[in-house]
DNA sequence: ACCCGATCTTATCAATGGAAAGATAGGGTG
DNA sequence: CACCCTATCTTTCCATTGATAAGATCGGGT
């Protein structure tokens, strides 16, 4: 389709989505530097320009993953409970950034760009924990915050694991919401 | 050191011991066979043997993880906060096998001893949630059941992927189950 | 003593990731 | 407008890997 002058255009983009397609579909170990080179139309040596080796593809894969998981979080609204559903739902939805978000061994954990991108999405989510409805004065807030990022974290990855039973034909927000209401129940 | 006889004499235990190791280090992705092959002394071509492929390995170090996990739960006694420490300690005890476990996409999920294993750790499992204590008729067992699952997953893997502050330094059982607690509080 | 299956080895091949060196395009500067 | 200069992409090459095929060796059972 762009295959008409030299330059792509715009190769970086194209790869990052066509990583996360191929991660979607495939995982991350069966990615191929080679088969997103081919499927761009570019030479098999043209992702390294722009992102050194795999690990740099994944690396901006998992800077472009926390930026998203941030937004995410941030049009959540305060609630905690439909802060959690949209982590669930970011989760699904962008399966192979999430993927590989949460497995810092492949990439390169300690980029600059990913760092920074983290580190606002920690922020983001350590907002959202703040706000758990009825607890204003927990004895242990601590515990308290990692249980609500547990259960959002742990149903997602079981999710995408497929390890969860046949329930999983059921509709994923309610699922979810139901599952998570177990920790923090509405006022 | 074993280079005595032409066979190794015990050649699939010893590649599953070192493919644990070495994906406890390097992650699955850096897994090679032919290094295995290396360190175990033999041929690049004789895991195939034993094992098919890559992916047939992957699956006997999945089986055995899972056997492994129903073994922890069965052992865990009836208490449900002990059965969930006792899964995450799993999880950082068989790092290895734990990621592998829940990567279906690295192994084969429906070979028959894999799955007849996972069965099994899934009847341990469902035993250990169904003891809940202080909550003989709730109104939505299944999503509190999964909830529980879901909060010892998630921790264990957030644990996993580094992802957790600084609090990391406590002692991981201790924290695990202040973190536990928060869902299904002893009565 | 012999055979046979299980185990391991020695080729061999296609595909991959990565590095080096060169070609091309397109914009900014004179 | 001509020129250079940098980013972008290609071509070429190499080491490593996973997988397969065919042969060698061991060891138990008859």
């Amino acid at each position: 389709m762009t295959d008409r002058s030299y330059h792509h255009g715009d190769l970086r983009r194209a790869l990052l989505t066509a990583t996360a397609a191929a991660i979607a579909d495939k995982g991350p170990t069966a990615l191929s530097l080679r088969d997103l080179a081919r499927r761009a139309g570019v030479s098999h040596a043209a992702p390294a320009h722009h992102f050194g080796d795999k690990a740099g593809l994944l690396t901006a894969l998992a800077a472009e993953g926390y930026a998203m998981l941030a937004d995410t979080l941030d049009a959540a609204g305060g609630d905690l409970l439909d802060s959690g559903v949209a982590y669930v739902r970011f989760a699904v939805e962008h399966r192979a950034h999430f993927e590989v978000m949460f497995q810092p061994g492949l990439y390169h954990p300690d980029d600059p760009e990913v760092a920074a991108a983290r580190e606002r999405a920690d922020g983001s989510l350590a907002t959202a924990l703040s706000a758990r409805p009825g607890h204003p004065h927990d004895e242990d807030t601590e515990a308290s915050q990692l249980a609500a990022w547990s259960v959002a974290h742990g149903f997602a990855a079981l999710w995408l694991s497929g390890a969860l039973p046949t329930s999983a034909e059921s509709d994923l927000d309610t699922l979810a919401r139901r599952v998570l209401s177990q920790l923090f129940p509405q006022p």
